[in-house]
DNA sequence: CCTCCACCGGAACGTGAGGAGT
DNA sequence: ACTCCTCACGTTCCGGTGGAGG
């Protein structure tokens, strides 16, 4: 070999274009969503003919195609508006990202060529910049806030002020779309804000694993070159897409992650095989990315727990044994040890999240106790444990349980 | 049948950080 | 710059509990 990545940049013989597996993409056909499209298009159209579309809420879990839906539809809509010479601007932005009044509005004033700081003037200020901004001439703007419900917790004045915006413009009209996966989410706004934001709903149903397989073929056919999927890969993945929550984002991230492992493995096509690996392979990678964003205290208790189970033969572990352990854990990283109570809590939250599994039990004379256990392999905890920086103190404890094993 | 273990988990409270209001 | 509020995180206190062993 050459070149240590000669053999890795050529076009490998399976994919024709990864990127249209990425969730971010956005398709040009949309499976078994016509009527949601339908419906949003209805709505929408009202701004191509000068009137103001009303505002809509988008409800469904992840992985609904609720995004790609309001883009693709967006995308369409503003064509036709250019085309007819219409003024119309469609907007987009991710409340998690834009979480507050401010940030909102300092985006949409920026978008209307306002120069305003990110930060540092006062809320209502910012608001004002964004209506002269808007109001300059004729138009139609259509807001997207993606995950809304995020918005509603720290920025729910912004979802008021824009709400009833229009009454204080002159030459142009806003509408609002809002997407989110939270059904309840409303019940914490405003009532006025709740009813103008919801004048119209649409609900994004999950997929069932017959539409996850259109979906799932429709991009494949751009996604991988001819042949080089098994006809049983497809199917295989729907069906485990489905069996979770219908989530069409987890159904294209298998079948990437598979097309990559037999691209890896030198397979000449995706088969069976490769799609249990692939699913095994994101199961690690989610108990991974739960551990990481632990917080710190978490991690120690989740720590106890290994070591113990790593020093005995036992598989569980009484709360007491477990604190204890922490405890010497605590005085090894030099740290300061919360109190039992508060580690109860931790092993509680610890087992919603499915890293550890809790039971109470009744010994009678011998008191009564949560059975603690880990409930996912120990190697792939320990790993992404001792990666955090203040946890590697941890390992010399282990060195020394093995010795005396 | 009573006792009593070893902890569960609710309630009230303290504290510091960060935002909003003024 | 200032206070006021809210919130997350912890602590202290304590009543509660199912059943092995007397």
């Amino acid at each position: 070999m050459d070149n240590l990545f000669e053999d890795l940049i050529s076009e490998g013989r399976i994919f024709a274009n990864k990127e249209v597996l990425r969730s971010t993409h956005v398709p040009e056909k949309l499976p078994h969503r016509n009527e949601q499209i339908k419906d949003l298009a209805d709505i929408l159209s009202a701004a191509l003919k000068g009137e103001t579309p009303s505002n809509i809420l988008i409800y469904g879990k992840t992985g609904t195609g609720k995004t790609s839906t309001v883009k693709y539809v967006s995308n369409e809509l503003e064509e036709m508006a250019q085309k007819r010479g219409i003024n119309c601007s469609l907007l987009y932005l991710n409340s998690e990202v834009f979480d507050t009044q401010y940030r909102v509005f300092a985006y949409l004033a920026r978008f209307f060529n306002k120069r305003v700081p990110m930060l540092g003037w006062p809320a209502d200020m910012i608001y004002s910049e964004f209506k002269n901004g808007i109001d300059t001439k004729e138009r139609s703007v259509i807001v997207t806030l993606d995950e809304v419900d995020k918005l509603a917790i720290k920025g729910e004045e912004a979802l008021y002020n824009l709400s009833r915006i229009n009454s204080e413009l002159k030459n142009s009209r806003v509408s609002l779309i809002g997407i989110s996966n939270d059904l309840t989410f409303t019940d914490l706004l405003d009532p006025r804000v709740k009813s103008s934001l919801g004048e119209e709903e649409i609900i994004f149903p999950p997929y069932n694993a017959e539409q996850l397989r259109d979906i799932l073929y429709e991009r494949a056919a751009k996604a991988f070159n001819d042949d080089a999927i098994d006809d049983a890969v497809i199917p295989l993945c729907a069906a485990f897409a489905a069996s979770e929550h219908g989530d069409a984002r987890r159904a294209l991230d298998l079948l990437r992650v598979s097309g990559e492992i037999a691209e890896r493995s030198g397979s000449k096509k995706v088969c069976e095989e490769h799609v249990r690996l692939a699913s095994g392979k994101l199961e690690v990678n989610k108990v991974t990315e739960v551990v990481k964003t632990l917080p710190l205290q978490s991690k120690i208790v989740l720590s106890g727990l290994l070591v113990l189970s790593k020093e005995s033969q036992k598989k569980q572990f009484s709360s007491g044994e477990v604190y204890n352990m922490y405890r010497k854990l605590c005085g090894h990283l030099g740290m300061d040890a919360l109190t039992q109570r508060r580690v109860t809590d931790f092993i509680s939250e610890l087992d919603i999240l499915g890293l550890v599994n809790a039971v109470i039990v009744n010994k009678g004379r011998y008191g009564r106790t949560k059975e603690v256990s880990l409930s996912v392999p120990e190697e792939s905890v320990q790993s992404v444990l001792l990666e955090d920086y203040k946890l590697k103190a941890i390992s010399s404890i282990k060195v020394r349980a093995q010795v005396t094993l």
